[in-house]
DNA sequence: ATTTTCAGTCAACACGTGTTCACAAATATT
DNA sequence: AATATTTGTGAACACGTGTTGACTGAAAAT
């Protein structure tokens, strides 16, 4: 008798498995562990697919983590440069932003998971592209708050400060939002008001500020 | 001859070991990966002991972390508590209450580079235990705003809400602070000049806040 | 002085890990 | 249609992991 083997089920389609390592590594992270304490097994084994297959598209899984990093950040970038495509600062405006970006955190939910768990504990090289991240947001909306009229007197540096005053209590309060359960909606819009309030209260300190002196007018 | 063992080197001190593990699992977490990712046998070996000798001191690593957490926070509370000895907010409150803190922090590293890494990338009963204790700072710093004299008006919930955005602003720059490397004093210098000066705008803020309609006064 | 408890060692296990290699099926290229 | 390249497979390796059990010296209790 031949002994061809017996040809097993297959994949066929095109660069698929790729993109089940890269679904499968955030699930993963959603549900049980930060991405740095994961192994290449068990990625492989969720994505359906063979340890060795991993090397065919990613050297390592320090690799696969920067690569999900990029995706997450990506998207986020379009959304946010949308969100600054509005005009003056009102109330309006910081609910309306803080709404669309609790949303978008909502419908990403494991990808902000991923990025959360790394921020502190993942590698070395993870928290440096996280905290790169952090610090563009940060010069943008710096950028963005240079342009309102009763701050026109505050220097560059006060504006870094006050924009990363905004943007560190939004990444603390996200990251408190993600410890909530997945549907506690009554949670999440509790979070959403605390963040709302906050921010507004730094706007009203921001706009009690002078740089020269560091006291109120 | 008879067959005794040889009798190698023992260390005869009493507790000694127990000290010794606890002093390696934060060790290695300085110099490598958050305490989540260590290995028993890792610790044991830092600690200069053989693997099974660390079943006569804990369970399991679980709760060799939740010890080192109790351990870190007792003396932080303390510390804390003698802060809050002093009297109304002026200028020099901020600034001597954010040194204190910041030196604190310089004296105490691993342990505060231990709890960084844990906090969103630990185990959930480890999450839990460290955000139980930064609530318990919120509540606390929301019962000494409750005494300022322009806070009277103030809803206890907004009281909250103010010391949380304290709080989590000077954790996150304690977390970027940790990123430092060890001896840049320049870079620390800059970390504590950049706190107090968010805590001050944040007091402007607080100053002008009234809970009934959410606007200035 | 004798016994009991404590705190350490050593050997061994069953298992999960990253990585290699040779091979074959699926797809692209010619 | 023939060939070459990509992509997934399976077996095997050397190693690190948590945990067990039996054993023993040192300290505490009697």
């Amino acid at each position: 008798m031949s002994r061809e083997t017996p040809a097993r089920g297959r994949r066929p389609k095109r660069g698929r498995t790729r993109q089940a390592l890269m679904d499968a590594a955030p699930d993963l992270v959603a549900r049980k562990a930060p991405f740095s304490s994961l192994s290449l097994r068990e990625v492989t084994k969720r994505a359906g697919v063979v340890p060795t297959a991993f090397y065919r598209h990613f050297p390592d899984m320090s690799a696969l983590g920067l690569t999900l990093l990029d995706e997450s950040f990506r998207t986020l970038r379009q959304m946010m440069r949308e969100v600054r495509q509005q005009e003056l600062p009102n109330e309006r405006m910081i609910r309306g932003s803080m709404e669309t970006f609790f949303t978008y955190v909502r419908n990403n939910r494991t990808h902000f998971l991923f990025v959360s768990k790394e921020l502190y504990g993942g590698s070395a090289t993870m928290r440096q592209a996280i905290r790169r991240e952090i610090r563009l947001f940060v010069s943008e909306l710096a950028m963005d708050m240079a342009r309102f009229p009763f701050l026109v007197q505050v220097s560059a540096e006060d504006l870094q400060m006050m924009a990363s005053l905004v943007v560190n209590s939004v990444v603390a309060l996200t990251q408190e939002m993600l410890e909530l359960d997945e549907d506690d909606e009554a949670g999440q819009r509790e979070m959403l008001i605390l963040a709302e309030k906050q921010v507004r209260l730094i706007y009203f300190g921001v706009a009690q500020w002078r740089s020269e002196t560091g006291a109120p007018a």
